[in-house]
DNA sequence: GCGGTTATGCTCGTTTGTGCGCGGCGTGAC
DNA sequence: GTCACGCCGCGCACAAACGAGCATAACCGC
């Protein structure tokens, strides 16, 4: 295996598991952890990934950025299976908002490379995971918000009533049976809610175990406004069962 | 095995694996592996290949690969210098139209962190290049474009038509004194076109000597739409005092 | 055949990549 | 707090790959 090769393939087990660990790079790919080491620290350099203790993290300019760094490997398998069931979800023809956030950015890296769709976002870390697949990309304007790698703005929400979703996927940082659905900040709060109004069909959200009975700053909305939640199989029974007796459809992954 | 013949298969090895090792090409061809090395020169002065220590990769006008192609390319550092030198030119309170491209990404890079202005972009590749400025940008909506990285389309047009921008900033991919600028797509053409009308100062090219005699595919615009030219200190002298005939102000760098 | 161009292979000094050992430091357990 | 273990990176040695320069061979139009 070439250098480079070897490079490439870190690259797309980052994609992939969101964090890579010095020591099984090492045994998957034949070579010394040094050079593990020497190929992190050249992709550090290329903006590629940031590293860590024992590995590294792929780089994000988000919020949820620093929740990574400080627990990799917390929920990093249950978003992963998540982001692939919510893929599994969009149909041909389908237009399909999509929110900010990794989890949301995620799923377009799993969906089927030969399906045909319109994706609506405001997710600017959701285009390079679209590489090599056949959708069609429409990205809001707006102004460019660093800390959630998306645009926000009033021009972003007027171009939202251009169209009209067959459905949404939503990613929330917060998801309370108290509280709803809330998120960091006020900027993207507004985006989202006027994605859910510009929807003809299910609003689904993606919560893995680390969102649950959290309270993020800003009120997105209740559970009123969305049809389905997909959860991971760790979360607790009740907070499935309050969903299905509010009417919601649960997707356990 | 005729020359021509030769580095046919090498291209198809490529697009098979990805990836070839000098050695097995040697091997498999039955050339010794300075030939083959002299093939991938070649090749990649063809833009088909980039070339890495052992071998080389597929050349895909992908975000990540990009990077590997740019610290393995030529001009890197005329490119860095250029881009360092446009960023300079950006004063307070300025509105900017930035192209796309990877040169005029990296321009955002380079910029006073401190600086106050406002970027006009449909690069999205320039985003995570502006990390911890406090430029305003903003991202222009449209179709995203994966092999250019960028946003295009009607849409975008339609946008452009609400911004006035006191500078524009344009890389090319072909600068050349008979056919003017010239550019890949028409896609992205049209959009730098739409810039350049709506720019009330200066439009700026930047242009490293890899892009000096070149012509794309698609007509941009001549001379008389362009007021600065940037370039590096490689470039023949006949081409900047035919600059500076036709009016224009050169920096070089 | 003859001069010129292009292609190929070799040598050798240089660059780049790789692995190991060791001292230092971060992280988590207690 | 402090202790142990694992991770980190520097310095070194070795190996592999690279490229410049030169010599030879094949091709081509005349």
């Amino acid at each position: 295996m070439i250098p480079a090769e070897r490079r490439a393939h870190i690259c797309d087990m980052l994609k992939e598991r969101q964090a890579v660990r010095v020591s099984s790079l090492s045994e998957d790919l034949g070579v010394s952890e040094m050079t593990i080491r020497r190929d992190l620290e050249r992709l550090e350099s290329d903006g590629v990934l940031t590293r860590t203790h024992g590995g590294a993290v792929i780089k994000r300019h988000m919020v949820e950025e620093s929740l990574y760094v400080d627990r990799a490997g917390t929920h990093i398998e249950e978003k992963r299976r998540i982001a692939q069931a919510a893929a599994a979800m969009i149909e041909p023809g389908d237009t399909v908002f999509l929110s900010s956030g990794t989890t949301a950015a995620q799923v377009l890296s799993h969906v089927d490379p030969e399906l045909e769709a319109r994706i609506v976002t405001h997710n600017v870390g959701a285009l390079t995971e679209a590489q090599g697949s056949r959708l069609e990309i429409v990205v809001l304007g707006g102004l460019y918000r660093p800390r959630s790698n998306a645009v926000a703005g009033p021009q972003t929400i007027e171009l939202i009533g251009r169209f009209h979703a067959s459905k949404m996927l939503l990613g929330v940082d917060g998801f309370d049976l108290e509280e709803g659905l809330t998120t960091p900040t006020v900027d993207m709060a507004s985006i989202e809610r006027a994605m859910i109004a510009q929807t003809r069909g299910d609003v689904i959200v993606m919560a893995d175990g680390s969102k649950i009975g959290v309270v993020a700053d800003v009120m997105l909305c209740g559970f009123d406004k969305i049809d389905v939640v997909m959860l991971d199989d760790g979360v607790d029974a009740t907070v499935r069962d309050e969903m299905t007796r509010l009417g919601l459809r649960c997707v356990v992954v």
